[in-house]
DNA sequence: TATTATGTATTACAAACCTAATAGCAAATC
DNA sequence: GATTTGCTATTAGGTTTGTAATACATAATA
């Protein structure tokens, strides 16, 4: 089965990927949420039960290792979405992901070259 | 708050907005998992609840629309998975999306024609 | 040394989710 | 008319999720 996390988890592990590894209070203060923290220990917790993150002993604290990599977490969510809400058009996917008005010109520029660079090697 | 899908509340919604609209049994036969009958009345059910669908009297049996459409869940979708797997970047998004072997080169024409258009749009 | 911070561990509990059994009802069929 | 068939309605129960209170341990500090 491809990996799936809930909305909590999502948040938590978000914060892991873009730390590359966090303590809980590095955790806890990167969710816009207001918790406890120990809730955010606890979700730490069942996140390492899944196997998802590690940790190491940091002090008297622990820091989190993500195990999962938000790469893979990432294209299964984008399957996911592909499939289910844009019937595996990757086009319409696109459009929908472009309708956004603060996509700049840069950054459609990169996007082009990106794709023209896939074309190359397809034709190779 | 933007609109949220459990798993199998996807599934059921993608049967619906795949054929626009559906009888119980139509979504019961378009999902893969081997539930029960009654299962997916249930879900119908609780997504009426919510008001992501609603239905009519089709004979004896129920037909379900969706009131929420898929364009919005599919953005919502993105969104999320933009910010929280991908730290905003549509590039890396995108490249993860192009990463799947069969894409074709025609679809990969069409990306670029997209983008070319959207930046005659920007453009003037 | 007594006390206060600063952590983790344990336990709890309500809500949501998932799945389905069973009951009830009406139409079709024997 | 009795029975089967095809639905929806009701009820149920285990699991997961989400949040946190409380307990416990240890290091800093007054």
């Amino acid at each position: 089965m491809t990996v799936r996390f809930t909305p909590r988890e999502l948040d938590v592990m978000a914060v892991l990927w873009q730390h590359g590894s966090a303590t809980v209070a590095d955790v806890h203060a990167g969710i816009k949420d207001d918790l406890a923290y120990v809730t955010v220990l606890t979700v730490l917790r069942t996140l390492e039960a899944k196997g998802h993150v590690r940790h190491t002993l940091e002090g008297k604290a622990f820091r989190y290792f993500p195990r999962t990599k938000s790469a893979s977490a990432g294209s299964g969510a984008l399957a996911r979405v592909l499939d289910k809400m844009y019937r595996g058009s990757r086009e319409m996917l696109v459009a929908s992901l472009l309708e956004d008005e603060d996509v700049s010109d840069a950054e459609l520029a990169r996007l082009r070259a990106m794709i023209d660079q896939r074309m190359q090697e397809r034709r190779k």
